[in-house]
Order: structure tokens, then C-alpha cells, then sequence
DNA sequence: GCGCATTTTTCCAGGATTTTAAAACGCGGT
DNA sequence: ACCGCGTTTTAAAATCCTGGAAAAATGCGC
């Protein structure tokens, strides 16, 4: 099997060698970030097999990191922390972590634990970047372009269109959209998403009036096109 | 969502027991082994959506049932072990343990690490569609084709459409149809039932007045073909 | 603390859907 | 051919849902 390839984001230099010691000598390919930003870059430009991700970063807390990594990436991502803390745990496999270690880790289990999330890699696909007749979005940049020119959203405003697009013909439920955006127990408060709807149709739709993408789908939710 | 139901291996009676009551007030659904082999029978004869298996069972060591399991069951499979032997928890994971936890384990944990297991089922698993000669439906989309043509339906006329196309072939009664749709209370109202299939025949039908899919069974109900 | 951008609330008009009511139809029996 | 009965169709009224505008609250950077 050829090599795969692994990006490790930690900021402590001494652990990132000794993990790439270790990882290449197992016949991984490695590469190296040593902040959540550098690292969200280097995923998007060249996504790994599995990535491991130091929860303690100095810029952004792994966390942020980690859920911004699983607005696209749908590959491994395995936490690596010296927290045993049992909320950061919880809160970091409940945001889409494939698995948790603390450090100190045991080096054999650190790589069985790998070898057994890329086994499970292959079903998962997921893009970094998606196009829709006039719209194109880059959820690593969190870029849209309407015909080529770049629209302003804000986070919510992105992070709805971005769930809409992952879903591209599905009509989303009011609640379901509220619960991925907003968390449990929003789920009634549909006024947010009448205000945010009609925000991203104004931004993305030639005639807002007459939407071509974000479709009401009367007592149900809506559907993007 | 309906209860995903999970399958424990286990010798200690206390432990099934404590896990028992974990996970049912968790909205799972909870069978019980007490060792290997009824372990494997019961997963056969009722597939679960995930397992948790204890490592140290009487009849057989638990990394022989994991790899009878994995001959054929490819959902997640959780290892429980009071050991904490590096070795057991590599060869666990490299006989397709989607996970392995020490005993004594976090519960908040062990709740997040089966919800993450879980969520990765579900992400294998197909949408579910049908198709009936020129008509197509995608329940989870909410969208309906005839001969490849999408075909626009209201809330209660998709639900009543994916109600008859569940049950095809068989008689629908006017009151089971209420009841389902509009609830306990409504179901008097035939004449609902006869708005509504009279549109839905409008819409799906290439001549309403000589349905083919639609059929009345005079007195009773409906039927779909 | 101030100013700006964003999110949360509120209100109401207009639109779409569901309910209600009534008329038209089809079919078997006489 | 006519009647009766259940079904289908139609169209109105009633209800519920959505979209827009804008004020209030919040968060964030300076």
C-alpha cells in the first residue's frame, strides 16, 4: 500500500517530532502545522488521510479547530490532548472527533487507533468546495463567489448556506436546521430562520422575490436547488 | 428518530445491569448476552446498531467473538475490558474494534463514544427511495418524480403519498389513514381523505378519472399500486 | 466605554394550505 | 330511466405559514 498521509496540528514542537518519528517509521507520510490556522489551510490545500489535533492550540481553541475542519473535512480527526477532563471529551467526539487520546499516549495503541480510523476512512467522502450554476462556496475559506464575485456573509448566514448546499435537493425541517445551527432547543424559534432565509436570498439570489436556489417548502422547511 | 438498539456482551451481571440503565434512559433500546456465543446468535438473529463487548468472557476470549462477529456484522462494535494492557487494546482495534474503553469507564463518555459510533453507521448507510414505474420517491428528500419529473406536493400530501407508497398493495381504511395523518381525533373526517387523494391524483396520475395507482376499495379505503 | 456589525424580537400583511360545504358524478339495483 | 349512496370535484372560508421591515439587544474590536 502506498503511503498515507497524516497532518498533525500542535503547537509543541518536541511532540511533533516525536510523532513524526514514530508515524514514519510506520510508512505514514507526515506533515506539520503548528496552529489551528496553518492547519485549516494545509488541510484544505491538500487534504490527509487522518489528521491529529492538539485540543490546547494557542491561536484558536481545538475545539473551534476542530469544528470548522468538520464544516468539509470528513476524514479522521483525532484528538490529542492533555486534558483528561471528561467534558472535553465529550464535547470533542459530539463535534465530529473520530477519537480522543491523552497524552501521554501509548505509542502502539496511538497507531492501532489510527490504523483503525483510516480503515474506516474509505466510505466517508466529503468536498472541500462546491459549485451551483452561478454560486460556488469554499468551505475551508468560507468564500462564496456569486458569478465570480465574492459575496459577504456572516458566520450564521455561512454556516446555513453551507448546510444547505451539503444537502443540495433535500428539503431541511425547520427543526433540523435550527438543532445544526443554532443547538437543541431552538428548535421552535423559526423566526430566526425566516430572517436568516430571507438575509441569504437577498445575498445569493438574483431576485429574491423569486428564488431559484433556497426554495420554501411550505410547512416543512426549505430545500436549496 | 426511533430507538437504536444496542447489544451488550457481558458476563458481570452487574455491569449489564448498570449499563442496562445508562443507556435506556438514553432512549436506546437494550438486549442482553451474558457470554460469547449467545452473544453471536443474538446479533445474527437481530442485528444491532452497535454492540458493546466485554473482553474478558468465560466460554470464549472476546477477541474470538470480535473476529467471528466481524466475518459478517459491520456496524460499530465497542470494546469494555477491565484490562488495560496495551497489547489487548492493539489487537482488539486490528480485529476491527471500532472502539475500546477501560473499565471502570466515564459514562458521559461512553454515551458520547457510542453516539460517535453511531453517527458513523449512519453515514454508510443508503437513502432510502422507491420506485414505482413512472413515479420515484426519496423520503428523505421530500421529493417525488414522475417519469423523471419533479412534482410538486404539499406537507400533507407528501405525507399521505409516502403513507400509501410504504404500504403498496395493501388496503389503507379511511380511519387508519386519519389516524396516521392527522391524528387520533380526526378520524370521521372522510372527507379529508377525499380532497386530498382526489389532488393527489391530479398530480401524479396521467389521468386522474382512471387511476392506476390510486385505487378506491368502495367503503374501505384506498389502496396503492 | 463607544461605535459598528450581527443577532434576536416584534409586528403585520400577503400567500399558501387546509377545512368546510355544496354540487356533480358513477354505478348498482329496481 | 330513475333512485340512492358513496365518491369525486370544485370553490369558498378559515386558518396557518411566510416574508419583510425595523426596533431592541447583544457581541466585538478599538
Amino acid at each position: 500500500m502506498n503511503k498515507a498521509e497524516i497532518l498533525i496540528i500542535d503547537d509543541e514542537p518536541q511532540i511533533r517530532k516525536l510523532l513524526q518519528i514514530n508515524l514514519e517509521s510506520n510508512g505514514y507520510k507526515v506533515w506539520q502545522a503548528e496552529n489551528g490556522l496553518e492547519g485549516i489551510t494545509m488541510a484544505a490545500n491538500h487534504p490527509p488521510e487522518l489528521i491529529l489535533l492538539d485540543i490546547g492550540l494557542p491561536d484558536k481553541s481545538g475545539h473551534e479547530v476542530l469544528k470548522e475542519l468538520r464544516m468539509w473535512y470528513g476524514k479522521a480527526i483525532i484528538i490529542l490532548s492533555v486534558l483528561d477532563n471528561e467534558d472535553d471529551v465529550v464535547q470533542a467526539l459530539d463535534n465530529g472527533a473520530t477519537d480522543y487520546l491523552t497524552k501521554p499516549f501509548r505509542t502502539a495503541e496511538l497507531l492501532a487507533r489510527i490504523r483503525a480510523s483510516i480503515r474506516r476512512n474509505e466510505t466517508t467522502e466529503l468536498r472541500s468546495k462546491d459549485e451551483f450554476d452561478d454560486l460556488s462556496i469554499d468551505y475551508a475559506a468560507r468564500v462564496i463567489l456569486k458569478n465570480n464575485e465574492p459575496v459577504k456573509l456572516t458566520a450564521t448566514e455561512f454556516n446555513l448556506l453551507a448546510l444547505f448546499t451539503r444537502n443540495e435537493g433535500r428539503v431541511l425541517t425547520h427543526r433540523y436546521l435550527l438543532k445544526e445551527i443554532w443547538g437543541v432547543g431552538y428548535q421552535m424559534e423559526t423566526q430566526y430562520l425566516r430572517v436568516f432565509v430571507s438575509a441569504l436570498r437577498k445575498k445569493i439570489e438574483d431576485n429574491a422575490n423569486r428564488p431559484k436556489h433556497l426554495i420554501t417548502e411550505s410547512g416543512v422547511g426549505y430545500r436549496f436547488v
